[in-house]
DNA sequence: ACATTTACTTAACAGTGTTAACTATACGCC
DNA sequence: GGCGTATAGTTAACACTGTTAAGTAAATGT
């Protein structure tokens, strides 16, 4: 009586498979070279065994983005975990969210930098379960821990964390688009911009 | 023997024609849904045509974003003109500079959020004189000024640069991709912001 | 053993940017 | 005025893209 199990177990390993392949594309060729003949190329399937499994290309490169977003989401709750000032571990869940970004520029740019498609804009980003989401709400849960712990200076708590995600999606976003540019040094921009949110917002930082 | 001129003149207007209605459908429809086909439907012309006056997409979309980008440099050097304090001007500048990114949203998506193409990325953005350029350039002045004028507290001048810069692309970028995020309100994020980065670089605001 | 569901493929549509080859017109010159 | 050439624009085509509808073959339930 397994059998529908076993049928079930392969559609999710195709998927899956599906999924591997589209996110390497991904990774390698960057955004516009990923073609849904190209990712059925690479499993050995027609391209149109992907849309079985997907509805179209658009929650194919959603859901790997995903995968890679709950990434960033799980190193951002270790490090909540860990002991420290509230303020140390803003900067170094900021730090974390743009080393994330940097090491995934496809990923990053196409959950948070690409234009949604007209109507499901309200959908998508809004649910708070999306892992773009989830990572801003550890932004602001730091935010929020920081005026409790009376180190961070804020009238409106909402507008400071939405001012310091602008300010790390700024640097993140800008090193990513602008590689060759004459950068004073990537790890000393994204230093700086996490140093002058805290600061800009009253942090009493060490 | 005018004859040469007045072909001159034609093939100058017609490649205005094309701008302009490359812009027009550019801002209208964004930047996915501009064709070489549609464009060349409004001016009533043959696709290839366009290829007689521009290279390729890209170089006429670049034009498109450097007449943009033009009248924001124009903003910026008529405040620069105006008199008051570095500080106040510079917050001027900045807001203006996000307000033209939420009023052009399609023109600066195009030049500061699309993957340069590949090999033209140390040429096309590094060149002083591009439109990009030269508003980043005023906001330099600005912090040079803020410094020179003991108005602002910073070690490294361009680091504060790149930093502005970066915040002001975050602002700007994210309110244009996730336009129905729930902000707080969209001045509002833009004022906390250029605030809250001249703080943050040790700024003393009145 | 037969009918049905399931998984997948082939063929096609409508669109994209771009190039090569062709055509018609206007020009300079004798 | 007539002729060859440069100029400006066109048509047809290539190699792609995402996506859908229709068809096929095999595994399944009865």
């Amino acid at each position: 009586m397994g059998v529908r199990e076993r049928r079930a177990r392969q559609k999710r390993y195709l998927r899956q498979e599906i999924l591997d392949a589209a996110s390497e594309l991904f990774v390698r060729e960057g955004f516009e070279n990923v073609s849904m003949r190209r990712i059925a190329d690479k499993i050995e399937y027609s391209p149109t065994t992907i849309y079985l499994y997907f509805k179209d290309k658009a929650e194919l490169l959603e859901q790997v983005c995903a995968e890679a977003f709950s990434r960033l989401v799980q190193r951002l709750t270790k490090i909540d975990e860990q002991p420290g000032e509230p303020l140390e571990k803003m900067q170094r869940g900021l730090l974390a969210y743009i080393q994330f970004g940097l090491e995934n520029p496809h990923h990053y740019r196409a959950t948070f930098m690409m234009p949604i498609p007209e109507g499901m804009r309200e959908e998508k980003l809004q649910q708070a379960d999306s892992p773009g989401m989830q990572a801003f709400d550890f932004l602001r849960r730091c935010v929020y821990d920081g005026i409790a712990a009376g180190k961070l200076k804020v009238k409106d708590p909402e507008l400071a964390s939405q001012t310091v995600w602008a300010g790390i999606h700024g640097v993140t976003s800008l090193l990513i688009t602008h590689e060759k540019f004459p950068w004073v040094g990537r790890e000393k921009v994204a230093k700086s911009m996490v140093e002058t949110l805290i600061d800009g917002l009253g942090g009493a930082r060490a």
